[in-house]
DNA sequence: ACGGGCACCGAAACCGCTTTCATCCGCGCT
DNA sequence: AGCGCGGATGAAAGCGGTTTCGGTGCCCGT
C-alpha cells in the first residue's frame, strides 16, 4: 500500500488537514510545523494522490487537443507546441486523432469531460460546429485553433490567412507573374477560403495591368489530390506561369505533377504553398511557402486555455501572422520560353 | 451541481449499491431493476464521474507515450497508431515529449503516475535506462518501443534492425556495388548499431569478391547532420558509390550534400534511408529505405500494455520486420562515370 | 484581571463512486 | 411445516485527499 497523507500525519503527530495545507503552501502553518510535516513527507517518501485530489478540487491539470491527424505534420509541430507550453505551465496533454468524423469528435469530448479534463484545444471545428457551440454554451474551457467557429464564446488562436494569401499573390505578382493559378482544398474549409480571398484581394487591387488567375478546387487536401490538380493546371491553355496552393502538400503534389510534364520548376512554373512544415525544405527545390507560427500557435492556445482555467477571464482571440519564406521554386516570369530543352 | 449517482438512485428507489452494478454490468441485479435504473439514467442525463471511479478502481484509462519529439515524423506516425488503438480499447493518450532529458523524463514519469495513469509507453529509453529498470523493478505496466533495455522486465515491440540494414547491404550489393558507406547516429543508440551490425554482416558473407565499406558517424540525427556527413563523404577518395544512413533524415541531408557537390543520385551515387517516413516520398528522386511498419508498431504497444493492464500476465515481446522500399535514389552501378554532363 | 482578536490547528464532512458484508426474500426439499 | 440456500439488494465503509468550522492558546489593550 502507498504510503498515504494518512501516513505522514500521524508520523508528523498533526492531523490530515494540517499536511494537506503544507502540500498546498496554505499561508497558515507555523513555520515549525511546516518542517516537521515536510520532514515526515521526506522520510516517508510521500507522494500525493492527484487523483483523490482532483475528486475534490475538480482540477485533473489534464487538457485534451484534438486535431485531425498527429501524423499530419502542420498537426504534429502545433502539438509540440501545446505539449511543451503545457508542460510548462505544469498540465499534461492528451492527444485525439479524430479524422472528419464529427460523431468521434463528439465520442472523444464526451469520455474526456468525464475523466475530468479541465479543457480543451480544438483544431478541428468546422465553421459552425455545433459541439463547439454546445460546450461554449455550457462554459466548458475551450480554444480554438487556427479553425474560427465566429458564434461561440471561447479563446480562439488564428493566422491571418487573408494575409497570407496576399502574401503569395503580392510575392509572384512581383516576380513579374501576369497567368495565376490557385488551388484550394475542397469544400468548406474556412481557412482556405480566406487564403484564396486574401489572394484574389491583392490580385484585383493590381489588377490594372491584365493579371489572369484560374481557381482550382482539389479532390483532397494531401500530395495525391495535389498531384492531380497540378494535371489538370498544366494542360490549360493558355497555361498559368505561377500557382499557389492552399497548403504545402498541395504544392509538392504541384511538383511531382510539374515533374511529370517535364515542366521546369522554378523555370517554367512558379509554385507556393502554405504552411512551412518541414515537408517544405525537403522538395527539390525547396519550396517557396508561407510559413504559420505552428509551434508558437500552440503555445499560445494552452496560455489562453489555462488562463481562463485560472481566472476564467474573458476570451481571448489572438491573430498570428504568417511570413513569406522565399526558397526555391519562385523566380521571375521569363516571356519567352527558352528552345526545347 | 451535476447529477451524481446518488440522484439516480433517489429517482430509480433504490440504493447507490445497485446503481454502481447497474453501471458496471454486474450480473446480480434483476431484469426489472436494472431497467428501472436504466430509465432513470437516461431521463436525468446522468454521466459517470470517472475521477471518482477511479479514485476506488485505481484506473484511469489513461496511458502516456513518452518520445524525443513528437514533431518528428516517425514519432508522430507511431503516435498515431499509438492513440487509434488506445481509442478502440477504450483509452486515451497523454504525449510527452522528453527530448533527450533523462531528468525531464524522471520528473514527467513522477507526475504522471501521481495523476494516476495507469502505463507508459516509452519511445525513448536508453539502453541501460534506469528509470525503466526502476519502474519495471516496481512492475509498472509498461511497454518499450523500438528501443529495448535488455534487463528490464516488461514488454517490448521491436524492429528487426539487424534484418533491415542487411536489407540495405544485400540490395546495394546486387545492384552491383562495391564501394560502400554507412552514416550512423551519434553515441549509443542501440538501434543504430544495430543496423550497422546488420549492415556489415551482410557484407562480410557476400566479401569474397573485394567489398569496402566505411562507416561514418554523424553528429547528430537530423538533416543537417546528415548534409554534414554527406560533405565528409563526397570528399573521399576514392569515393563510395553507395551510402546507407541510419535513418531518413541523415539520407536527406545527404541527399542534399550531393546535390551541392553536383553529384548526381542515383547515377553517380545510390542513396538507403531507414524509417520509411513521409519525408520519403517528397524527396526528388524519392527515397528508397528500409521502411518500418509505425503504425503498427504504435499499436502493438498499446495492446501490450493494456493486455498487462487488464491481465497482468507474461511480458511479452514483438519483433516487427523493416521492409524494402526501392524508389529513385538507387540505381546500378554504372563502372565508367559518363562524361562531365 | 479580563475580554477580544488572531494565528494555528484538529475534527469531521465531503468529493462521487466501488465494494464488502449483512439482510432479506422466495423457493425447493424433506 | 420447517429448513437451508442462493440470488437480489441495501447500509456503510472505504478510496485519499480538501475544506469548512470551530476550538485552543496567546498576546494585546485597558
Amino acid at each position: 500500500m502507498r504510503v498515504t497523507i494518512y501516513d505522514v500525519a500521524r508520523e508528523a503527530n498533526v492531523s490530515l488537514a494540517t499536511v494537506s495545507r503544507v502540500l498546498n503552501n496554505s499561508p497558515h502553518v507555523r513555520e515549525s510545523t511546516r518542517r516537521r510535516v515536510q520532514e515526515a513527507i521526506d522520510k516517508l517518501g510521500f507522494e500525493p494522490n492527484l487523483v483523490a485530489s482532483a475528486l475534490m478540487t475538480k482540477r485533473t491539470r489534464l487538457v485534451a487537443l484534438l486535431v485531425p491527424d498527429i501524423s499530419n505534420p502542420f498537426y504534429a509541430e502545433v502539438a509540440r507546441g501545446v505539449e511543451d507550453a503545457a508542460a510548462e505551465l505544469g498540465y499534461n496533454c492528451v492527444i485525439c486523432n479524430v479524422g472528419g468524423d464529427t460523431a468521434k469528435q463528439a465520442e472523444y469530448v464526451n469520455v474526456l469531460r468525464r475523466k475530468g479534463i479541465d479543457g480543451m484545444i480544438f483544431g478541428t471545428a468546422n465553421y459552425d460546429d455545433k459541439l463547439v457551440l454546445d460546450l461554449s454554451r455550457g462554459s466548458y474551457p475551450l480554444t480554438l485553433m487556427a479553425r474560427d467557429v465566429p458564434a461561440a464564446e471561447v479563446n480562439r488562436v488564428l493566422v491571418d490567412d487573408g494575409a497570407g494569401g496576399a502574401m503569395a499573390a503580392r510575392h509572384l505578382l512581383e516576380l513579374g507573374h501576369r497567368r495565376l493559378a490557385m488551388v484550394t482544398e475542397p469544400g468548406g474549409i474556412h481557412s482556405s477560403q480566406e487564403r484564396a480571398r486574401g489572394f484574389r484581394e491583392a490580385l484585383d487591387e493590381a489588377a490594372r495591368d491584365g493579371v489572369e488567375a484560374v481557381y482550382l478546387e482539389a479532390e483532397g487536401s494531401d500530395i495525391a489530390a495535389g498531384l492531380a490538380a497540378g494535371r489538370r493546371l498544366l494542360d490549360m491553355t493558355p497555361r498559368p506561369t505561377a500557382v499557389f496552393a492552399a497548403n504545402d502538400l498541395l504544392a509538392i503534389g504541384i511538383l511531382q505533377a510539374a515533374r511529370e510534364a517535364d515542366t521546369r520548376v522554378p523555370d517554367d512554373l512558379s509554385v507556393v504553398g502554405f504552411d512551412g512544415t518541414v515537408m517544405a525544405d525537403v522538395t527539390q527545390p525547396p519550396l517557396t511557402t508561407i510559413v504559420q507560427p505552428m509551434r508558437d500557435m500552440g503555445k499560445a492556445a494552452v496560455r489562453l486555455l489555462v488562463e481562463t482555467l485560472q481566472n476564467g477571464g474573458e476570451h481571448q482571440r489572438i491573430v498570428m501572422s504568417p511570413e513569406l519564406r522565399v526558397a526555391g521554386t519562385t523566380a521571375a516570369y521569363r516571356p519567352a520560353r527558352p528552345a526545347a530543352n
